[in-house]
DNA sequence: ACAATATATATCTAATTGATATATATCATA
DNA sequence: TATGATATATATCAATTAGATATATATTGT
């Protein structure tokens, strides 16, 4: 799966400009899905190219002129062709814990920045999940939400249950390297 | 971050191969940060080329020969040096979420398919997790272990709990597109 | 005997990231 | 009133990465 079967899925929400899309990446599909501009265009110029979406391109009067983009048939076609073919993966990379991995390297102040970072990085993530669970959406976005919101919560609680004798034991000479 | 950190990183718990050093990612580093042969091989030659590391071409008998790379005194500089400026994120790349978030694009069947595949993954990391916190280890990467644990916990518990009502709302008049 | 797996070195192409560029506005602040 | 920040739009580019593939030496399992 790649940013063009977003794409076709962005599209399959209704018709959208680049830029909206991007919004999409950036709000709704944010806790499970990133993308920027450099891939969704060239992704949008190619699905054109192969015919799966069309544009209309729209001057404003008082801002840029804009092309929407709208979902072909064959373009319908080949996201539920991409979404049946595709193995639910999951795959993370996460800063954070490769800091707490190389922990003992860290000196003890940024290591506990580092903590209260990610935690109120995580609390604002709840927050956004939280006024997103309150909207009525379908019941498979529901579910997207929810889990991020389980996720979330059970990795704040392991951080608030944890850093301290974290914060402490990293530094004893028994691990000391 | 990148590859060339966690290479660092690597040779920081003592001298290893570019092969021993894919293990690690596919093991320890598994549930963080993955790379690949196409990542690896390229970093430990630019951090060569930097004076970061070196290494020492080792014979063997009934094996094809190796390289054994070591960190340098400017490697581990760099590699702290590298920890103290990152920021403490998270990405995640969820074709899960995606196709939940598109779940009334799937047949029945795929659906309770693709939920019991990633159960069924999600279970798999947990053994292998349990297994990790079984052994002793520094602080740091123990909770790199309970993390895993808890947040894997999380979704396995939001899966189950959620899955038979999803199964029977997505396909509902009331949300079907 | 053969297939699968382990131990090793890599390379390559296509995709992606994140920064950057350009251009038109509106809004907030001093 | 001027300036900086932000929003709305289109993109491109260099560096990095993923995943497949190649080559070569073994051992292990069926």
């Amino acid at each position: 799966m790649d940013v063009k079967t977003l794409c076709l899925g962005a599209l399959s929400l209704g018709d959208a400009t680049g830029y909206d899309i991007k919004k999409l990446f950036d709000e709704a599909f944010s806790h499970f899905f990133a993308a920027g501009y450099g891939s969704i265009y060239p992704a949008l110029e190619k699905l054109t190219a192969e015919g799966k979406v069309s544009y209309d391109r729209q001057q404003q009067e008082k801002r840029p002129d804009k092309k929407v983009f709208s979902l072909t048939p064959a373009g319908r076609e080949e996201l539920i062709h991409d979404l049946e073919a595709t193995p639910p993966r999951e795959k993370v990379r996460s800063e954070f814990l490769v800091l707490m991995f190389f922990a003992h390297l860290l000196p003890p102040q940024r290591l506990a920045e580092v903590l209260q970072e990610f935690l109120d990085e995580n609390n604002k993530n709840l927050k956004m999940l939280e006024d997103l669970e309150k909207g009525d959406c379908p019941p498979g976005i529901k579910f997207t939400i929810r889990y991020g919101l389980a996720t979330t919560r059970a990795a704040v609680e392991c951080i608030e249950q944890s850093r301290d004798a974290l914060l402490r034991e990293v530094y004893s000479t028994q691990f000391a390297q």
